[in-house]
DNA sequence: CTCTTTCGCTGACTAGAGTCAGCGACCGTG
DNA sequence: CACGGTCGCTGACTCTAGTCAGCGAAAGAG
């Protein structure tokens, strides 16, 4: 029934199966006397409410369509719209009690067709499902994730440096400071919006030479691949501006890191700087 | 980022991610300058042709709307329409050179899309995608496979019979004849169309008791727990047509079935018939 | 040879989803 | 306070997908 085949054909023999037998869960939103589209936004909307622009955003939409959309729901009762007390040209879209009644009706059809889909199965294999669709949901998240060069003024970038600084002030045995953000190229990885990787890349007295900084992965996601990547990413980076040798500092307790260094290449070399945190000192050459 | 909070919020969870980052895959049929509904079509014609009514049944496809697409891409110069030499009220669709190169450039469109979105994982979790989504498939499908029961005159039922009795005639020992197919109530179990299981009840004599006969499992399909399902259903038939006791026989080769048998809370029994074939005769009480 | 079905096609619709240009209210900056 | 830009809304569209009733040719049953 099933022979292994590739990767690419797993996946759109996967496709065909799911879009066939739970593509339905999507459509369940159907059946509510409400097209999709309306179910959609009025989901989206949330018990706790939501910014007409956000929605926009989350479901990629037409201003104007949204718009319609949404004075349709307000026509239906299901949602109040108000202006944003802090900008008078932006509006937030809240759920009226009917609304919330509507959007506990979609969640539990949803939730009803989930139910109905796994039913048929015995206990143990809805553990192995639920094993293997985890695992892929992982996965596929971590295929997803975008990398993108951001300047170093961006939010999602202090954002992410604070979290890299506290990590390390709750790591190291005697604590971490920093006062400013290094000057340098950032790249952001985000997942949904969500920053879940930084790395930063900067130059160094020597021309030839670039040095990594503020290599930080969101605790949640380590293990899936993704300081690699973002290594990767910066080496290439690093190689495009000319450099052709690349170096880091670490310390001894990120032992993970240590060892995803050293397999992504990089081996150890003296100390080239005075960093009184640094303990161990790699360097990669760039094969351009 | 991923608790275990259940299967259904794990399926349902994985649905999001999924249909907002592969659920693509579909829409690559777009962006060939066709709409969807056509290249769907286009692509479910395939290589070897199709006919009209097998095209509807696939897609699932109102007949006047797949008459219209058909003719839109007849205009196109990509399929070809022609009357079926057995059946004259039939139409075979077939594709022309150029309907055949579109068919590759929706094939390799997909193909491409499945690469780049596994192209950033590492070796390793490419592998590990791959077998989380095989499993997944394969657990999805069974969950849907279709029960349903049919007359003892459906070809489908003649089909998955006869594959019973030439399995029971390579594996007996002594080999395995039968001439007519019993009379009885029959349960078919397809997953796309295609018969997957099958099984049979009779009454006996004894009218507190029916018995369990034909069943059979598609090989590709042992494993998936569709034998336990279909004991299931027939034993469900069983006690709302008033027995409370279920028999078999089997044979003493039939060591996967065997075990399921007591797996079900079976247990053996004197013989209670003079089927030459049978060694094993089993019994389960109904609690209705 | 009739009568009934089946098969695919045609015409006439509808609803849904989305696009695009432009507008008025409002914001932040210089 | 002028001005460019943002935000959401409105009107006028388009295209896709699909439904439904009915029709004529062909096949199968009696």
């Amino acid at each position: 029934m099933h022979q292994d085949d590739g990767i690419t054909a797993t996946l759109r023999r996967f496709n065909r199966t799911y879009t066939q037998r739970i593509g339905a869960l999507e459509e369940s939103f159907l059946g509510t006397g409400r097209p999709l589209g309306v179910s959609r936004v009025l989901y989206e909307i949330g018990l706790h409410g939501a910014g007409v622009g956000v929605l926009r955003d989350r479901l990629d939409l037409d201003s104007g369509y949204l718009s319609r959309v949404l004075s349709r729901l307000e026509q239906d009762g299901l949602v109040r719209l108000r202006p944003d007390p802090g900008d008078g040209r932006r509006r937030l879209a809240e759920l009226t009690r009917s609304g919330r009644q509507a959007w506990h009706e979609l969640e539990s059809r949803s939730e009803d067709l989930a139910t109905r889909l796994v039913d048929p199965l015995s206990p143990r294999q809805r553990e192995r499902l639920a094993d293997a669709l985890a695992t892929a949901d992982l996965l596929v998240r971590a295929a997803t994730v975008a990398l993108r060069e951001v300047p170093d003024s961006d939010p999602a970038v202090r954002d992410a440096a604070g979290r890299y600084v506290a990590e390390l002030a709750r790591r190291f045995p005697r604590g971490f400071a920093l006062d400013a953000l290094d000057t340098g190229r950032y790249v952001l990885a985000t997942s949904d919006g969500e920053p879940v990787a930084l790395g930063g890349l900067r130059e160094l007295a020597d021309p030839g030479t670039a040095e990594i900084k503020r290599m930080w992965v969101h605790p949640a996601w380590r293990g899936a691949g993704l300081g690699s990547r973002m290594l990767r990413h910066l080496e290439t980076m690093a190689a495009a501006a000319g450099h052709d040798r690349v170096v880091l500092d670490t310390n001894g307790t990120l032992v993970e890191a240590i060892a995803m260094y050293e397999r992504a290449g990089y081996h150890r070399v003296e100390r080239y700087n005075d960093n009184p945190y640094a303990e161990l000192f790699f360097a990669k050459t760039l094969h351009s």
